[in-house]
DNA sequence: CTAGAACTGTGTAAGGTGTAGACAGAAATG
DNA sequence: CATTTCTGTCTACACCTTACACAGTTCTAG
């Protein structure tokens, strides 16, 4: 009973199992001659190869060896598949050379993230379909929340701290990408591609309309030949980090009511 | 010459002429009856009503009268057109409401987006292919920076605040919509759902390996029963704004070398 | 030991998708 | 007028996910 998906939607329970690999084998037919692992493993090498346009459900079923109705017996839809793929693309967190520091912590924890995701620019192709579920993810949420162990921020904060900093390696990362991929067609790198969108914005910004874009271009923020990507990064967390240091030595303990509210 | 896009991949300098509408209509043949407002209107009209996924090219044709083919015309391709559609989703931003200290000003503007997405949530299913470069999200760009004019931050460091905050309001967004997404099927509204999470949570905590998680989930971060979506996202927001309060109060003027940057 | 249940892998097929290529006709230019 | 350029259409291809029925295998209940 209630071991398969219903009709049309995921069940979010079953990708749970599917996830944990907590589904009981079921002890009456013949066994599968698969492994969940093998064929997610052959999907991720399809899109390590490919990227994630190349996995189809016919390519990963011709790598196992089997027809491709036959994955459907252990994956309930594509899209399952690919929430299986993330999962196993991430991977699980190596801690061991994260120094002691929570400051430290949380730049090593952005830095392996951006360096998995970078590793397999796949990844963030693939639609979000819920928060972290899957034994790798939490593990990563783990080893976040437990840097912060020491520090004096509330656990609102903490939860705070992992959504802020997660949220903005996930979109540095997937900027990244999708200029390094654009490179390609438009034969330049990253710096060089900077520049082009630098001349971009100086195109667009040679009109009043907009001032503080103006001003910022002709900085040269944007410019950027005189920094590479992950200094960029780097930049950007530190940011965060010094808001986050500063917050809490300005702060110190507190519920989430010692927030203070200015109003709506 | 090189008014249509080679073969294969996306011309980046295209998608632009088309985001501006800067093409030259080129004087010819006969013109088109259709404008690229229509077409990219009703890609829009069909998103609204059935998703990012009901939107197809023979369907698009079918609502503006026309053949598919016909709309190789007017849009290289059906990636091309989602980036439109992005951007006409997004739409100007009306700042006409907003307060004057650059506080409120960033909140605003978080809120505002928030609003956007929500409203729209096929939006977040669309992959990035690149930083803003469509006018109204140069808009919104320019919105941001503006409210930043009067703070001591450097030019980077308005960079910094522009790219953090929206990483955080994008991700917070996509979190939230693929909450209420999967609502429909388990049959529970956003709270609910939040219990839901922090029950699989219990389960999943209830070992000694993950101290730090099972201390936030007991803390109950989770079960939000306390807090509605726009309060958890508030939070977030001004855990952000608050870092940064503190942080350029601390900092004070200066360029980006004067970061403390501790080394690697 | 046997009947039946449960489970596997497979073949077929349906109903979609994006878009390449060739073609007739219309509009403006020389 | 002849020519070039642009438009919309038609046909066709390759490919996708997955619903469904079916034969064969393995275990369990009686």
């Amino acid at each position: 009973m209630a071991t398969e998906p219903k009709g049309g939607g995921r069940d979010p329970q079953y990708l749970l199992d599917l996830l944990w690999r907590t589904r009981p084998p079921g002890t009456r037919g013949p066994r599968g001659s698969l492994t969940l692992d093998q064929i997610v493993g052959a999907a991720v090498e399809i899109a390590d190869a490919e990227g994630v346009e190349g996995v189809s459900m016919r390519k990963v079923a011709e790598k196992v060896g089997v027809t491709t109705m036959s994955l459907y017996r252990y994956v309930p839809s594509k899209d399952d598949l690919l929430d299986l793929m993330f999962e196993m693309g991430t991977g699980m967190p190596d801690t061991s050379d994260w120094p002691d520091d929570w400051y430290g912590r949380i730049e090593s924890y952005a830095l392996d993230v951006r360096r998995v995701m970078i590793a397999r620019p796949w990844m963030i192709d693939i639609p979000i379909s819920g928060p972290p579920m899957g034994p790798n993810n939490i593990a990563w949420m783990e080893a976040v929340l437990a840097s912060l162990s020491d520090t004096p921020l509330s656990e609102d904060d903490k939860l705070g701290v992992l959504m802020v900093v997660s949220g903005f390696v996930l979109n540095e990362v997937s900027q990244e990408v999708s200029v390094t991929r654009a490179a390609p067609r438009t034969g330049v790198g990253y710096m060089e591609w900077g520049m082009a969108y630098q001349r971009m914005l100086e195109k667009v910004t040679d009109n009043p309309d907009y001032p503080a874009l103006s001003r910022l271009v002709k900085s040269g923020a944007f410019a950027d030949d005189r920094s590479t990507a992950e200094e960029d990064f780097l930049y950007g967390l530190r940011f965060i980090l010094d808001g986050i240091t500063a917050l809490y030595a300005l702060r110190g303990p507190g519920g989430r009511e010692a927030r203070a509210g200015n109003g709506t």
